[in-house]
DNA sequence: GAGGTATGAATGAACG
DNA sequence: CGTTCATTCATACCTC
């Protein structure tokens, strides 16, 4: 039954993955020490982190690097104004909610007694009804300039 | 349960959408654009990308950009087949992690036989299988200060 | 109805 | 630090 070593990586079915996959845990973690203020963590933060991530599963100071990294980035990317940069997009969510960069002193994670309040739904459900797809009529310019 | 919702993703079957489904005119757009040497457009051009789409159809900047991002992914997939050797990443960059094998230092927190394991499952995420963690260790005191 | 293919969506890793 | 590449998952869609 053991297939395959009980590394902390692989997840699937013959993937050979090469890349880190967090446990929900691990997410967790991660994610409070983000709401946490904490932003770009030191080396010394980093070796920590992964220390107590290792617990649950194997994980590198590169992977915590990266998650910070990308997640700094990712949330800055889904609110950053109107610039003239090849930034990703802004239309129908842009609702930040004011996060002081206050670092908590203390932050904790409680393992029992809490209600669940991380919620990832970020799925739209706009079922179009598709009766009919009358050809729309708009001349298309195609155009580069024009953009 | 009449949908009745006149706006929303799917264009073919009931199908209930989920994920948006680009139609032939939008394809086709989308696919001119690609052809005239558009390859990651910035966020002015994929807002007014959208904005022609949307005339088509309901669709968002993230759509366009993911488009974008996976076409350009797949036709360089699709063009790059005659690699029969598996390149694997040479582990020697470790940017991040310059670290000797130095973990374990005085991490003590661990403690505690408080057994509740309480983990929700999401519905509509990624299966981020874990299964069966051997131990699950987690009463979980985080401080940043112990950082 | 099950399986395979095509494609959108998400995220980790890395480049500049 | 922001952007881009690469890998993977999830789902739509088509075929049998």
């Amino acid at each position: 039954m053991g297939e395959g070593g009980t590394s902390g990586f692989c997840r699937r079915s013959g993937s050979k993955c090469g890349r880190w996959n967090p446990t929900a845990e691990q997410l967790k973690l991660l994610s409070q020490l983000f709401a946490s203020g904490l932003r770009t963590p030191s080396t010394g933060q980093i070796r920590k982190i992964s220390a107590l991530l290792s617990f649950y599963g194997h994980v590198e100071s590169k992977n915590v690097f990266y998650w910070f990294q990308n997640h700094k980035a990712r949330e800055r990317r889904k609110l950053t104004p109107p610039s003239s940069s090849p930034m990703f997009y802004s239309d129908t969510d842009n609702r930040v909610a004011p996060e002081p960069e206050r670092v908590m002193e203390t932050l904790q994670l409680f393992p029992v007694g809490e209600s669940s309040e991380a919620e990832e739904l970020r799925m739209h459900a706009h079922c179009r009804d598709d009766t009919a797809e009358p050809v729309e009529p708009p001349p298309l310019d195609l155009r580069l300039s024009f953009l």
